[in-house]
DNA sequence: CTGTTAGCGCATTCAA
DNA sequence: TTGAATGCGCTAACAG
């Protein structure tokens, strides 16, 4: 007498087909109400298709559902390094951006590598991503992403590209402008990695600003590391050990700026009264520091939402799309700090 | 007269179907070469079907072979948090592991809330992951993964689940011990929240190591905020205005510790001299904070690879894995500050 | 060594 | 309002 063993080990999920014999109704009617349509059901047979969902734990596949769609209700985001603070913060905004708007989120981490930015860029369009988004380290060679929309967030890519990007030149010219307004003439840039995105338009901010002003850009007033603390300690060790020191510097990222005032410490260069700092992203990072950064804030949120809706309504008014952003005034610069702010 | 307008759009990327027909050989065929298997080709063929791939820029629909062989190459990952240093760490880690294994990253930020974190799961598994690894806000809630290799990096999962663990209450521990080696006697504990992974182990283990010490630990010894630089800070502003101040701290994260230190500062309680502090994570955060943090260090790329491993070849020797974490000392201890190691 | 073919699970057109 | 049938692109038996 055999038992009953047949519900034992549900080895595989249920389909479609194994809802529709239980509810008995054709796949076809399964979908019907998994998708709200596109034909109309009775609500009695709803009910009973329903109840047979329940029973076996249905749970659509989305990948078969994304091969016939040819879309997979997902969207990928690449960038450099997700450890970085500011990208994390991207990567965690678009996430949960996407998943509002039905979306899953693919995250490849390009290891600040080339190649292996252009495999992750590959990888994630054949899984049929319905857009990306990334932050390239050389747009110009990019893998191809044919019918994907894609939205670089960066300057420098080529005209029919769709782009979000901030006021890169803009924010540095203010940030260095700020600097001037505290009276520091010997005013340094410690630079993002030569081609990084976003780097050379803050550096032409940076110039632009000091020219105007008649204050000296020479390359003793420059010095460049990864977007990273180590790389900004280091940077900041070289241009506090030069002959004539600056007195404020434009950072390029808030984690370098970290770097910079460990660096500062270390030598016993205080901030901001021996060296007036000023940096760019205005992260969490930028808050808690010793002591609190001034930043050019970056508008997270915004630029997820701009570029989500880039890539997923497939376009933009006009590329590229520039959002502003903002000096924030903490205590790196020299200005009086307000109680409210420091927190 | 009809021009050769055939080409002029390829509208619709090529397939395997159309690379067969360019090469003259069937479908199978292109598999085998395209997959090195799982049947010989003659070399000549495999030119051919090579040429054909160039020319068409065939790329492999990631989706389809996912539906047929029921695998994305993909590994989910679901965090609380990416913006959080150590979760970005961790998915970077992930991400460029997954990558070497030849599987793509799906990442789900649960937005610290459980409802999201269980639908983030629904979608990760829907979508043919292998694996899943997951830092859950609450592994008993956590929606059903099916077949879905799943392992937990925390220490509450079910007896039949995989987790990969590190010795929390080991390391929280080794960290009070030091703090009384320092001859420190009223040492508070800056937790995480009620039910955050890993929190109740660090806090038995710091409970333990007092008590058998003869030092107290009553509440007003304890605070608790989220795992943010925020929260530390606030729950560090009320620690350190209680009427009895603590002459230590350790602290859950190092996130929360950056808020702490900037408390410290605000108030003028000066870091070692007038309160010691240990926290628990060792990112790159705690090199560059104002001191540099003594913290317990979590080994992130043995935990991504354990992690992995268990998810992929199905599998762990024991569940739970422990891993060993190690006390690294900086400045924020009081230990007379090493050359070498403040950087 | 190569070709034929049957699905993977789902959405949808076309008939009923 | 429902059902039958087709195909999305790919793998891998199975048969030459």
């Amino acid at each position: 007498v055999p038992k009953q063993d047949a519900q034992e080990q549900p080895k595989r999920a249920a389909t479609r087909t194994d809802v529709a014999r239980l509810a008995e109704v054709s796949t076809a009617v399964v979908s019907y109400v998994v998708n709200n349509g596109p034909r109309p059901v009775a609500a009695s047979t709803r009910t009973r298709v329903l109840a047979a969902m329940e029973e076996l734990d249905y749970r659509p596949n989305a990948v078969a559902r994304a091969l016939r769609m040819r879309s997979a209700q997902a969207v990928g985001l690449v960038v450099p390094d997700v450890s970085n603070t500011y990208f994390g913060a991207l990567a965690r905004e678009l996430s949960v951006q996407a998943f509002t708007a039905g979306y899953a989120l693919l995250l490849g981490d390009a290891d600040n590598d080339i190649d292996r930015e252009r495999a992750q860029v590959e990888s994630l369009v054949s899984h049929q991503i319905d857009g990306l988004v990334i932050v390239s380290l050389d747009p110009a060679s990019v893998a191809e992403t044919g019918t994907t929309p894609t939205v670089f967030l960066d300057q420098r890519s080529r005209p029919g590209q769709l782009s979000v990007i901030v006021d890169d030149r803009g924010g540095a010219a203010q940030a260095v402008s700020h600097l001037i307004g505290h009276g520091r003439t010997r005013i340094a840039l410690l630079s993002g990695p030569v081609g990084a995105p976003g780097v050379s338009e803050r550096e032409q901010g940076w110039r632009q600003e000091l020219e105007t002003a008649g204050l000296p850009t020479g390359d003793d007033l420059i010095a460049r590391s990864e977007f990273s603390r180590a790389g900004g300690f280091e940077a900041g060790q070289d241009l506090l050990s030069r002959a004539q020191r600056p007195d404020a510097v434009f950072v390029t990222s808030d984690v370098q700026a970290l770097g910079l005032l460990a660096a500062a410490r270390r030598r016993g260069v205080e901030v901001p009264r021996d060296l007036a700092v000023v940096s760019f992203d205005g992260t969490e990072d930028a808050l808690f520091s010793d002591p609190p950064l001034t930043a050019i804030e970056q508008p997270i949120h915004r630029i997820a939402e701009a570029a989500l809706s880039a890539v997923l309504e497939k376009g933009l008014e006009h590329s590229p799309l520039t959002i502003p952003v903002e000096l924030v005034v903490r205590d790196s610069c020299g200005c009086e700090s307000t109680d409210a702010e420091s927190r």
